[in-house]
DNA sequence: CATTAATTACACAGGTCGGTGTAATCAAGT
DNA sequence: ACTTGATTACACCGACCTGTGTAATTAATG
């Protein structure tokens, strides 16, 4: 039961906003009484956290090429874009709706980012990337620029402009990148 | 009246969020009853599109040379950043929190977004870019990815890290880039 | 059958929200 | 002094919000 709450409220704070979808609206949509809910959850800031909290997702391990790990990052981006439902990063939206005072939701957003970046470093390293720290911190910028334009535009094609760029910036860092298919059409 | 209005709102709502600001709240920090605000705007939609569109701004002239301009984007970020009260673009935030569904919301977000990136294209062309079009989506991608960052991690410094990729991103273009300072402390 | 725990329906409290209606007040211009 | 228009105070509406209290119902377990 907790488990289907969860993942109700998931879809419906991600889609519609969190401030915009009220606990009965949640009940409701599975069928079940609001009582029941909050026997699950003591209110309903507990919920948002929970939703959070399983939106921290950690990049999968992988044995594939760091360089192809690091590019297939923004293949899964524009496939996430392309998907329908997709709305943005759920972390950048609740600290946009919710506000800077609300410290645990901003802290939380700010964890989900630094174990991007650290993810991106681990790889850059084993590259051997001098200012691996820098680089990663760059191409986070890409990957949140990338979502926040498709936010807005419904553009997936942002991801594969995010990616070009990455290219660009590897290579500048010494890293050998895989042609791959063709460099043309970024947008 | 108006503009004390549409300032205090653009305050408010920027600050706290949109669905987090009422009309009372509005009225009240202004000291006029709310019945003055409905005299100059018939519902707080309008006044939303009002706000919004009080803050597309475009990018003034200047006569310096391009690429300073589109370097000095960065710097005036990071000013920006600095700045207490930055709390992300307001496009972005109003897109999200007002839900995808809400199109004339949308539509005005991807003007502005677009319209930074013309801007953008509009002085590679003038550096003799060939890819205009692709290297201004990507520059906007590190603005909006910078923005997105110090939103949730309140990093100045990440307008430095996207400057820093700019400035890489244009040298791979062709561009000269002036050394300017020291390249180090990215992040 | 008896016990236990979860879930139900449902009413309700206290609050905020966007928005309206109205009659009184105020200020300026002629 | 008279008119005009803006602003005021204030009550009110219906809707929605989070959260609670309660007694009945259901389902599984011994």
């Amino acid at each position: 039961m907790r488990e289907r709450i969860l993942e109700t409220a998931d879809l419906l704070f991600y889609q519609r906003g969190i401030r915009a979808v009220g606990v009965d609206t949640i009940a409701a949509e599975i069928g079940i009484s609001k009582r029941t809910l909050y026997n699950h959850f003591p209110s309903k800031d507990e919920l948002i956290a929970a939703y959070l909290a399983g939106r921290f997702t950690r990049a999968p391990a992988s044995d594939k090429p760091p360089v192809e790990q690091i590019l297939g990052t923004f293949d899964r981006l524009e496939r996430g874009f392309a998907a329908k439902g997709f709305r943005g990063c759920p972390f950048v939206n609740a600290v946009a709706e919710l506000g800077a005072e609300d410290q645990s939701v901003r802290k939380i957003a700010v964890a989900f980012k630094e174990s991007r970046r650290l993810w991106f470093r681990d790889l850059l390293q084993q590259l051997g990337v001098a200012d691996a720290e820098g680089l990663a911190t760059q191409l986070t910028l890409l990957v949140d620029g990338a979502i926040a334009q498709d936010l807005v535009r419904n553009d997936p094609s942002m991801a594969r402009a995010a990616k070009q760029a990455a290219k660009v910036l590897l290579k500048n860092a010494g890293v050998e990148v895989g042609g791959e298919k063709s460099p043309r059409d970024v947008r």
